[in-house]
DNA sequence: GTTAGCATGTAAGGAGTTACATGATTTT
DNA sequence: AAAATCATGTAACTCCTTACATGCTAAC
């Protein structure tokens, strides 16, 4: 069985080995620590995609350089292939791709990404709610149920209110990233 | 292949045909219009579905009585073992069950459903949300990345916000259950 | 008379999960 | 010495999707 293509959970490999080397374990740990705010992620499915990433050559393993009486673990690092990989990857985010799952991995990788790549995935998402939001509303009363009209509504104003979170975002990343005035901005 | 257990949308089928006996292609156009808010499904995860529901005795299929030169569709209508079987299901309610998508589903049962039930239910997802925001405060500032801080307290006051719209539909629901002696449960 | 939508399916594959198996190391 | 947790995996399964196959029927 080759090639399990591990979308969301490959994205996140890749940018979590963007920052630093690490160990299957460790990786598991910070998966669902920081990227893992809405999903977990198991061994059963971060060992046999970081197998075929190692494959795919995205990934090179490393023994780890340890004292003495410590087994050394296994470490994956970023190779160069890896590195285009994700920038391919990253090239090609579209509103369809800026689901909640990604779009969470997303956002995780943009301390390392530049102003226009985050621009285009807080529109992209901007973009994917809209029509979500068009949809709810599309259908107003179509439903006689007191209930499901309740949860439709809660659901509107929940998408409602991330589009204005995600304006907010991308008209502070413009201020940052225009730099008309002679603004020394911050980290690049 | 026997038995595949779909739950999500095992679920759904058995709340659409506990109001009325319906065809597949009917089926998947409530199930992506009105409970699909959140989710869609496709004729491949459907019919295979319906198979088994039958195969298990859940529903029961007829052919439509139809006029003159209309070929009639397959209508599936709920047993009474399926009818058991959606209350069990309903019984086994624990907040593990309450993620977004399942609560979805079980919000558009809502109109068919006991009082206590609905009460259940609304519980269940409450403390499920609860552990989700303790979760997400139990590490604070451990992430020196403020994109990462940024999209972790937006998830948190999303949250907040929907504990709070379920803790008014609580209100509401107690306000409108047990004002009066406790009557024997007479079937809703 | 051809597109569009109704209607019912199957086969293969995707992206994971759970449960299992095993052993090393650290903490109590 | 026992329990916890670190660490690395595999096998079987789940639940759903996409793509395919097929034919009917209504609307333009």
């Amino acid at each position: 069985m080759g090639a399990r293509r591990t979308r969301v959970l490959e994205l996140a490999v890749l940018g979590l080995l963007y920052e630093t080397p690490l160990h299957g374990y460790g990786l598991r740990k910070r998966l669902n620590s920081e990227l893992g705010v809405f999903r977990a992620f198991s061994y059963g499915s971060l060992y046999p995609c970081l197998k075929e990433m190692l494959r795919q050559g995205h990934i090179s393993q490393h023994p780890e350089e340890t004292g003495f009486g410590r087994r050394p673990r296994i470490v994956y690092r970023l190779t160069e292939a890896g590195h285009e990989h994700l920038h391919g990857m990253l090239a090609d985010v579209t509103p369809a791709a800026c689901d909640d799952e990604c779009f969470g991995v997303y956002f995780a990788l943009f301390g390392h990404a530049r102003s226009d790549l985050r621009l285009r995935i807080l529109h992209g998402r901007r973009d994917r709610l809209l029509s979500r939001l068009e949809e709810l509303r599309s259908r107003p009363s179509h439903t006689a149920d007191d209930y499901l009209r309740e949860l439709r509504r809660h659901g509107a104003e929940s998408v409602e209110r991330e589009i204005h979170w995600l304006d907010e975002l991308i008209a502070r990343e413009q201020r940052s990233a225009a730099p008309s005035p002679p603004q020394p901005g911050s980290p690049g």
